[in-house]
DNA sequence: CTGCTTATGTGACAGGTATCACATACCATT
DNA sequence: AATGGTATGTGATACCTGTCACATAAGCAG
């Protein structure tokens, strides 16, 4: 298939020379899975769009703590990358390849460019932010309200959502992005297999019940 | 100060002919202190514009609890009243009047309209989102990250840096605001009035320190 | 099969914070 | 000045979760 039907496909909703454009000036990029893809203390230069595969974005601290954020998926843009565009706050924002990931990287200058041309861009853009502050919100009410146990449900389920019912994760990975630890993890996992919402295997678990 | 330059001092981005629509649609409201102005769980039909005052955002849980997210001043829009235009999920964002705000509300029907016809309205609106979902980003690795002192700090400097050294806040306010509890609020403001960084008093507090 | 590496299980303990109980202090009103 | 209502101070206690120590189990390489 090629690169334009591809992209018709995955954002089907942006105009006919816009694809022409993004084709002209993207540069399409492969990246394998565990790669860190952006962060946000460094000045980013591009805009992101995922063609294929999932990337994750998630806080990191200081002292090198995370907490998961979202996932990218193909046809989704980076609001990250759009929002360095501008100033740059503190926060440290990191996006990392969970699978082997093709994205299309667009020179920042043309993220304006083509807010000036193409309503759809524009349209598009609002979108990316729309969905991720809505995002957001429902993360700051997580962590914000519920306690380890619940916050590891959600995220549980968040991953089946992406990935399916098998779903390839060691507690210590779950523990990193709950910003938790692994015995905590282990033991509510624990909870949650003897309660019948999982099955627990070595390097992944298995959600069963819903 | 007739509404027309008031607006225009506010908004200083918007384009000539679009001030005098918002004019002709937008109706003023004036709401006192403490009030409720809108709420993610009921459908929104305006966005809002604060001309003066103050208004707070916060997420509320099924019991009533809360967290403070963020002010929107005068000459900024609610992003959730954007957001609520669109699709509604579960979280329940609350915005208040902190002080007595005016508001210039606009029925949602004009925010398309505007965005189709108005290229400063969509920067106005992309750069609204922006500004918003950076704010959410830190509250998120305030919250993940940092223990009650650190986080009470954060919140305390905010409240000075909006409303001046002097704040009109009792200990169960700020309690209510971070989700957490007036006694451990009244013991950490203690430690800060011992550490010098402010002075209580009844029903508010000094920032005396930086 | 054996041993090595990594993942998971589990008890003991510690620190942070929520909760309860109650004391004290401040302010407005009479 | 006395009273009542509200705000703040403070100890005791309990729960949640992070940490340490170590045991067990699963998979891989030889």
């Amino acid at each position: 298939m090629s690169d334009l039907s591809k992209l018709r496909e995955l954002f089907p909703e942006l105009e006919e020379e816009l694809y022409n454009e993004i084709i002209q000036v993207g540069v399409i990029k492969e990246v394998p899975a565990g790669t860190t893809i952006l962060q946000v203390a460094q000045p980013i230069r591009t805009v992101m769009l995922v063609l294929d595969g999932v990337v994750k974005l998630y806080q990191e601290d200081d002292e090198g703590d995370e907490y998961f954020i979202y996932h990218i998926e193909p046809g989704q843009a980076c609001a990250v990358s759009m929002v360095c565009a501008y100033k740059q706050e503190k926060s440290t924002v990191t996006a990392k390849s969970v699978t082997d990931v093709v994205l299309l990287t667009v020179p920042l200058e043309y993220m304006d460019k083509w807010l000036q041309k193409y309503k759809s861009w524009h349209y598009f853009v609002i979108k990316t932010y729309r969905s991720r502050y809505e995002e957001l919100l429902r993360t700051v009410s997580e962590i914000a309200f519920r306690n380890m146990d619940e916050r590891l449900e959600f995220y549980l389920k968040r991953q089946v959502k992406q990935f399916g019912k098998h779903v390839k994760l060691t507690h210590q990975d779950i523990a990193n992005d709950l910003n938790s630890s692994r015995e905590v993890i282990s033991r509510l996992m624990k909870k949650m297999e003897k309660n019948g919402w999982i099955n627990i295997h070595r390097n992944s678990f298995e959600w069963i019940r819903d």
